[in-house]
DNA sequence: AAAATCTTTCAATAAATATTGAAAATTTAA
DNA sequence: TTAAATTTTCAATATTTATTGAAAGATTTT
């Protein structure tokens, strides 16, 4: 397979991986792109490269860096900013993990904790089912809070180390 | 909090909550009724109770049957079928990490195999950064898939015992 | 076998989301 | 300061995704 094809075909998978993660297509792209360029690109580039606009572009590379998965970079001389992605896997992974929790998770085990009190018998099956079902999922969310707290602060060698072997 | 209010409150967070899981806000939303519901519910029901048409609560229950998340039940005497969920969230949380990663990530790793033998010269750093990209991503997804085995294969107790302990 | 009940399908439509592109705003160079 | 280069915004548009509802298909009862 020739670089050509392959970047191409990579390109295109992450991305519709992405759309998987909450990241929208073009933004993954973006991403996949940034990924695999040994060197900074521009805003043009990237409107080259995948041909769209610039707006498209635009937006999407802010919310990358929002994301904290591409930093803007300036390069000496140049006038116009430049886009570069983080290429360690560990830390892209982290940090998405990260932004996740943060807009997915939290928001959701606070909400659910205002529905602790509801008023009504204990008795009644239908107050019974909710009540379970919703101190259930705050439970667990609570868990998986903490682990994935425990995840982002692990650097990568604590991870591949321990952490997976104690999964072997 | 009134159980009416309650009910609407979670039905409609869980709903929100489940577009960032690759599962569409009725088809979530469905879930959350039938999770909170202590017997199982039918076609008709549903539409009433969600103000949604025949047609979606059919496709969107089928949906999560396939996702294993939802039973068909059949009630001795009644014509019709009626819908239960699974309740214990572990089950829940587990049946969705299955079927998320047997959709997303099994096949993402395959496809990129399929880029590891790129021709050209590994000095090129184009060429040397997308095969390093690929398999960086590549080593990091196998690991992720094996430890997504083992805790599918876990049971609730083990993991809430044991790896929580030793993330604490 | 016909009627009644229930489920599924799917073309049409609606709603949500992403993209464009040109104008406005900002930044840097002359 | 003015001009040139670059970035940002956002209304209009296009695309994608979800929903409806009525007709067709099944299944069960009489």
């Amino acid at each position: 397979m020739r670089l050509i094809e392959a970047k191409a075909q990579f390109i295109s998978s992450w991305g519709a991986f992405g759309t998987y993660w909450g990241i929208n297509r073009t933004m993954a792209q973006i991403h996949a792109l940034l990924m695999i360029s040994p060197d900074p690109l521009s805003q043009e580039d990237i409107m080259e490269e995948l041909d769209i606009s610039r707006g498209n572009v635009n937006m999407n590379t802010r919310e990358l860096v929002d994301w904290g998965l591409v930093d803007r970079v300036l390069i000496p001389g140049e006038r116009k900013e430049f886009f570069s992605a983080e290429k360690d896997i560990w830390k892209v992974a982290t940090q998405i993990i990260k932004e996740r929790k943060k807009r997915e998770l939290d928001p959701m085990l606070k909400l659910l904790g205002q529905l602790e009190n509801i008023d009504g018998d204990r008795k009644d099956p239908k107050v019974k089912q909710l009540v379970d079902t919703v101190s259930g999922i705050r439970k667990f969310g609570g868990q998986a809070d903490k682990m994935l707290d425990k995840m982002i602060r692990a650097d990568e060698s604590w991870f591949l180390g321990t952490l997976l072997k104690f999964f072997k």
